[in-house]
DNA sequence: TTAATTTATTTTGTATACAATATTTTTTCC
DNA sequence: GGAAAAAATATTGTATACAAAATAAATTAA
């Protein structure tokens, strides 16, 4: 009501405007939106502010929330709305730990299944990573970055465990928002290389430990200590107050 | 329309009629009936019916059909309506696929996590399931067998997990409806009991040998050579016609 | 009769209307 | 002024209405 964008902001133009997946073209928009960094963990996501953006009906906007939500990527609580999730360090752990397994089982995989064109599309991969580094375009690099574990999935011939894959990662640029302990995020390149050299040798116990320092790597960037981030103002700037606050206010 | 059931079958009675999780009562009486083999692959799930029979609008049905589909057990053919899933040969491939890797991390893990309660957890599951099949009430067996990965994913602490193999168990479920070869499913009791056991132990390779083994008894014995499967009457009643059917109609 | 075309019916996709629940603002009372 | 209560507003949950598509039935042509 009170928002000044014009009804139909994202679907001007090209989309044939009724026809088709309209579905599926909201939901990549969002997600890449979130993926991508660009819509923080706690935002809100109003039916009806995301139904003007795009022109379309609330229906169609929860149909995608519920998608995402189911994604986890999104949180939904019931009468209140859809939110960008906020994964708490428990939720951080089970979803690195999660990555470990899987992505061990995938490149064992993918050194299996591969064919020469599938290391030429991670190299492709990597480097347009590199390009993205290098241009400081700090969004597509994000997305690329995930896209490579993506593309071993791929290429480990697993719809199933690409999903999962797919989940993982984007979940996992939801945790680097929130725990990043530095301001500037390791460079992966070197390490997807790696990774890639491993798996072309057929060097499968060597592909394996690279992708777990991988990961562990990312891990090693994140501060999960839920006492430091959780804590409520009182217990940091805790100045010896006489009469200590009153029980929690009930909203 | 031409169906004689009355508007409202199954929430008759005890739930409060207009409150609470309707959306999770329905999807969970769903899940159970696919999950149990009451509803066969590529049953119609249509809206209006599901609808007239809990008693809501198409709205709400909706949405569960969508969850569903999001877990893979439900296909939904654009403007074509839902059906409980028929996978495909391969795609069963992947879900024993996935289901030896993550269920091997989940051995390993409910190992280091395991408290003694758990242990007795699982011994009572199992129990239930041995009933239920001395009972010969063939879906509480179903329901059982599948529970015990679930309870083993539940003690290796990872919802993450835990909702992968609810995912990847149902739709073992509807794998072993199509492609089970002997009229006769082998009973699972007595691999879970070892597997039980050799966690009980500390096993943890033992355990993983037991695991991987109960999950390829459950392989051999699907029929999964996909010729045999999809070939059409053609090919099997294969007469000697002279004119051989004209291109395929084009519709 | 068989096949193709047209018409009718059914079913899904989306928008909208209304009810129920949260949230915000205003009012009241101390 | 500040907290509590009440009213007003906004937002989600569900049902319904209508449009678009697919399926089924009926008609027509060969």
């Amino acid at each position: 009501m009170s928002r000044t964008a014009p009804t139909v902001a994202v679907n001007q133009g090209d989309a044939p405007l009724r026809k088709g997946p309209h579905n599926d073209h909201i939901y990549d928009e969002m997600f890449a939106a979130i993926l991508e960094q660009r819509l923080a963990p706690g935002t809100k996501l109003s039916e009806d502010t995301l139904g003007e953006i795009f022109g379309v009906s609330r229906t169609v906007i929860r149909t995608v929330l519920q998608r995402l939500a189911h994604e986890r990527i999104v949180q939904i609580h019931p009468n209140r709305g859809a939110f960008v999730s906020e994964p708490s360090p428990a939720e951080a752990q089970e979803v690195l730990q999660a990555r470990r397994l899987i992505e061990e089982g995938i490149v064992r995989e993918a050194i299996r299944k591969q064919v020469p064109s599938d290391i030429e599309t991670l190299r492709r991969s990597v480097a347009a990573e590199r390009e993205s580094l290098k241009k400081g375009d700090h969004e597509a690099w994000v997305r690329l970055s995930g896209d490579f574990h993506l593309k071993l999935a791929a290429i480990a011939r697993s719809q199933t465990l690409a999903a999962y894959v797919k989940e993982l990662v984007s979940r996992t640029s939801l945790i680097i928002v929130q725990y990043q302990k530095g301001n500037l995020s390791h460079c992966s390149c070197d390490e997807h290389t790696e990774i890639i050299e491993a798996i072309e040798a057929r060097d499968e116990e060597g592909a394996v430990a690279r992708m777990m320092a991988h990961l562990k790597a990312c891990e090693d960037q994140l501060n999960l200590r839920n006492d430091v981030v959780k804590a409520d103002l009182f217990s940091i700037f805790a100045k010896p107050v006489k009469r200590a606050r009153k029980s929690r206010s009930v909203i």
